[in-house]
DNA sequence: TTTATATATAAGCACTTGATTATATAATTA
DNA sequence: TAATTATATAATCAAGTGCTTATATATAAA
């Protein structure tokens, strides 16, 4: 893994994004999963408004990217990031939330996007 | 160095401290150099009040210690703080910042407190 | 003791942020 | 085609942030 110091500027705007909690949880999510808004927002029982903003916010950023996949898009890590050595590290060092996931598919509300 | 996972809230507010671009410069100045409040003033060329409130937010939060010498009250890391790990891991990506110290010891304004 | 220097705190204010409700668009199903 | 489902965007608003000015406190120097 070669190092590359990021400056300041750009360190500052994505501790920004990844400071607040929604998204923060959103990126652990997706470090293991691919995730769709419906299910973002199942999972973090907001309107789906506020659930598309903080992924806007996400996408703009590069940071995550997004495919359609029949009526869902799905979201999904951008690895190829500028700064993904420092997400991934970040994401890391923060305890799991697969079971999130889990509870999804319990409920039967985890999108199997298989067609 | 063992592996202590973070817990989301825990971490989205180190990053929210961490996301100001005044207080994450100050924060890798730290890491190598003890810094008092006029040094500060100085390098950020920002009102004394401003870089106390900052200083004061990070105090809060325990991610640095004061001390005061004499007239001067230097600020340090606090390296026993529960996410110093992170925080470290965050400092390690970023590019030194350790020519602002030089230019105060050029311009002959760096306080050196060994009285 | 008076003055100067270093720092902290309080109040006020402009700007940003993250939510909500309302509405538009795109794909799917009936 | 019409109705339903998934998603995005726009407008609005309350709360939070970071700065400024004014003032208080603590130490050092005259």
């Amino acid at each position: 893994m070669e190092k590359i110091a990021m400056n300041i500027e750009e360190t500052a705007i994505i501790l920004k994004l990844l400071s607040d909690k929604t998204r923060l949880t959103m990126l652990k999510l997706l470090e293991t999963n691919a995730c769709c808004v419906c299910e973002f927002v199942d999972i973090f029982q907001m309107s789906q408004p506020a659930i598309s903003q903080h992924l806007r916010k996400l996408r703009d950023a590069g940071i995550v990217r997004e495919e359609r996949k029949g009526q869902w898009i799905f979201y999904a890590l951008n690895n190829d990031h500028f700064a993904n050595q420092l997400i991934m590290l970040i994401l890391a060092e923060m305890e799991t939330q697969d079971d999130k996931i889990q509870q999804l598919i319990e409920s039967g509300k985890r999108i199997n996007c298989d067609q």
